[in-house]
DNA sequence: CCCTCATGTCATCAGCCGATGTCATCAATA
DNA sequence: TATTGATGACATCGGCTGATGACATGAGGG
């Protein structure tokens, strides 16, 4: 009962992934106004009719793909040396991803928008709002999203493709070049030490 | 001859203007591709036909408001502490501005994209990149996109409201945030013209 | 005073969008 | 094999967009 042949000629759960792979990768490249049903079921090869039977409509089929990608993202702070690096090295392969579009370039759709800006708060700015607190720095929540700002605007920028010199970076210029616009934690932590960063 | 009486009921210019102010400050607020041509002619009090008819059509109306503001922009760097407070002014009364916008969220017209983005050039990057040549940094067209990047980001991050914090910043507070972030020109230039001093 | 044409109004078009409903087709089970 | 439910292909809907052309209107020149 419920066999669950993987065989099957015709696989509901086999097109569902498919749509939320091309969505993935659409949103992450265009942002959610910018990409269509229609352009997610053709990359996906799969009828776009099926977005709505199977995830009720594009709105939630963008927020099955934040969901999808939950546990794959880590939540250090963006002054954390390795965490900026992984971002980028992500970011510099598949595009800035949902969030950070969503972040600069909301959406009309509110449930997705909503959706987005609060796992933007929960991977990126909380974390970094703590960091900064630890180092005591005034005004922890503000500077956070002030950084955000700024690294998601240098993200946006390099992928759009209007300033060429910086679409032209290779992942390790591009991760210099922010470390002299983002202050990263030192190795030798100037904040007190009283507080050791489990991993 | 050609007698351009003022009182005209019916007066073609007007309404060119009429659009053209109500253009510009929508595209400002949303950036072209989220403002419609109903929107404009609705806010300007015109049909929105007549965009056709006095300008050929949405986008070279939208050329026609960047046109329409060219002079009034000054082309100091963005280091500059006036320029950089001058800037905030118009942005935090008017919203980002065509240009700004069209850096980080490209529309999908090609002729309005292109037009934006050489008078970002132009007004912007340009003379920021200058100054840092003239500061003796290196790859000063690369900073110069870094920092203006950075700027738009933030700007735009507060104005979409998706950064509550940021949102709720008067100018000068913005200011002094920003000049964290952007290197700015010292009073007294620490760097001298003719002696470029290591780091 | 009447004609003419600039100006403005309006209905409508074609294209794209997301969404929905219908119907054919195939797999699994009896 | 016959039945039935799941799966997917397709046509089409209503809504929005930018654009166009036909028509109304009134100001200004003769």
């Amino acid at each position: 009962m419920t066999k669950a042949k993987p065989s099957r000629r015709r696989d509901s759960a086999a097109s569902r992934e498919l749509l939320l792979r091309a969505a993935s990768e659409l949103f992450a490249d265009r942002g959610y106004d910018r990409t269509t049903a229609r352009d997610i079921g053709e990359r996906a090869g799969v009828d776009p009719a099926l977005i709505a039977r199977y995830f009720g409509g594009k709105s939630q089929l963008y927020i099955a793909v934040l969901r999808s990608q939950e546990d794959s993202d880590t939540f250090t702070p963006l002054t954390d040396d390795e965490r900026l690096s992984g971002l980028l090295e992500r970011v510099v392969q598949r595009g800035p991803g949902p969030i950070f579009q969503a972040a600069l370039r909301p959406s009309a759709d509110s449930a997705a928008q909503t959706m987005a800006m609060a796992e933007l708060n929960r991977r990126v700015i909380a974390p970094l709002s703590a960091r900064l607190a630890e180092r005591g720095e005034e005004r922890p929540e503000l500077r956070a999203e002030l950084l955000t700002a700024v690294f998601i605007g240098v993200i946006l920028g390099r992928h759009a493709g209007t300033l060429p010199h910086l679409a032209g970076t290779t992942k390790e210029e591009l991760l210099s070049l922010l470390r002299t616009v983002i202050p990263m934690d030192g190795p030798d932590d100037p904040a007190e030490p009283h507080a050791p960063e489990p991993e």
